[in-house]
DNA sequence: AGTCGGCGTTAATGGGCGTTAACCTGGGAT
DNA sequence: ATCCCAGGTTAACGCCCATTAACGCCGACT
């Protein structure tokens, strides 16, 4: 029981890479970077954390489980982060920071390129939709366990997150000048919420056709719902 | 310390209505009905959860917490529920059953009246509008708890939830014959995104103008979207 | 008047969980 | 060859919290 040899014991990983013989072959210089399956430790156990979040809330997940979904087991969590919280609050703020810096790139892009307002708010509806799709966990935790937060990651993240919405707000209220800032923020929050409703779909078995047409199809129908708001037929083109 | 009496050391409910000195004005004939304040001791004790659930998680909600939040302390409320499971259970398909019956309803009525199909489905939004306007913190739980709900809840809350979608789709798919029923239900369910996206945007200070501005532009949006799904520039007129 | 049950109270119990402690190991740098 | 430390392990601590136990008050019926 007490000398018993380690790394026997512990859960498998629920990932489809599994790290039972460690992974040799990928040995690149950085010290604290080595790699297993699917990028750094603290990437895995991240990603895991996020699922687990998104699946049963932060307070309904413990670290044994976070450790064993990763193939560790509890405690050795605290190797790579200062404690649960820890973990949260860098989920959050990683969103956080990609939602707006995603955003602000692409509207820089779209003004440099010259292209119209309209086309900018494409990008970012683009933009966030790619965001959903693909990290579903991640739009579930965002606006769903920020008040988990100790007080000072809670502010930064707000911050963030406030700091995107403007950014919408700013093309919306340039695509549909009649449209007031006050009404405009209100329709994007709602067009977050419709966008944001992808984890929904997809839990359901095939409610959706595939990853084009459901991006097309909220993409669709986001336009059209931020053009009403303006109180304007939606005029544009099909899909991207 | 032990035979000091009681009523004294709770805390103060939250809610308006200070329920210090007992209701005795209002005395009904019913037996398990005594009114306190606002409505039935096993109403505040919903009422006051459901907000609390809706705000810190159901893992971050104490007992202790929900009995303060009425003036009552800890364990009182096993007098009124089996345990802190029943009280989510009750709000939960408390909730589902009002969204499936408001929905039938409305949707009946606007038959027995002769409207068109359109008709029936703004009858649907107005519906569903007033009620995430109104019971915020439900809608709240109603897509975020559903998972701490034991087995049997779990299930019948699901086949509510179920009934009521294909009720939307229904409409919808009358209203646009042409949109697929699998579109349909990721529309709707998009649709439902959009609408409770409400609580968001109340937690900002007067982010909204007020209730009757908020309900039209979501109204406006909802209508919109789905008409953009079916690939159908939104016809109808302003809304109210 | 007497009693009985609804509704509270505080104290105790028991389990779960985050965190810390103490210890082990293997592979790269010296 | 040796050392060191990043990254594991299991055991233990302590708190929080849902639930139960044991008891008290009061209003309503008989």
């Amino acid at each position: 029981m007490h000398g018993s040899p380690p790394g026997s014991t512990a859960a498998a990983p629920s990932t489809g890479a599994p790290a039972g013989p460690p992974a040799s072959t990928d040995r690149d210089g950085s010290r604290a970077g080595r790699r297993t399956g699917g990028g750094t430790r603290r990437e895995q156990i991240l990603r895991e954390a996020s699922r687990l979040f998104a699946d049963h809330g932060f307070h309904g997940v413990g670290v044994d489980e976070i450790g064993a979904a990763v193939g560790i087991s509890g405690p050795a969590l605290y190797r790579h982060f200062a404690g649960k919280d820890a973990m949260l609050a860098e989920l959050l703020v990683g969103i956080s920071v990609r939602l707006r810096d995603g955003g602000e790139r692409r509207v820089e892009e779209a003004a440099a390129a010259g292209r119209s307002p309209a086309e900018a708010l494409d990008a970012l509806i683009t933009g966030h939709i790619d965001f959903a799709l693909d990290d579903r966990a991640l739009i579930t935790l965002h606006d769903r366990e920020l008040d988990r937060l100790p007080e000072r990651d809670r502010k930064d993240v707000r911050r963030l997150q406030r700091q995107y919405v403007e950014l919408w707000v700013e093309v919306v209220c340039r695509v549909y000048p009649d449209l007031s800032e006050r009404c405009a923020r209100g329709a994007v929050h709602a067009v977050f919420g419709l966008l944001n409703s992808t984890p929904h779909l997809s839990a359901r078995t095939g409610a959706l056709p595939d990853r084009a047409g459901t991006a097309d199809l909220l993409h669709r129908m986001a336009r059209a719902a931020l053009a009403s708001a303006a109180g304007v037929r939606d005029g544009a083109p099909g899909g991207g």
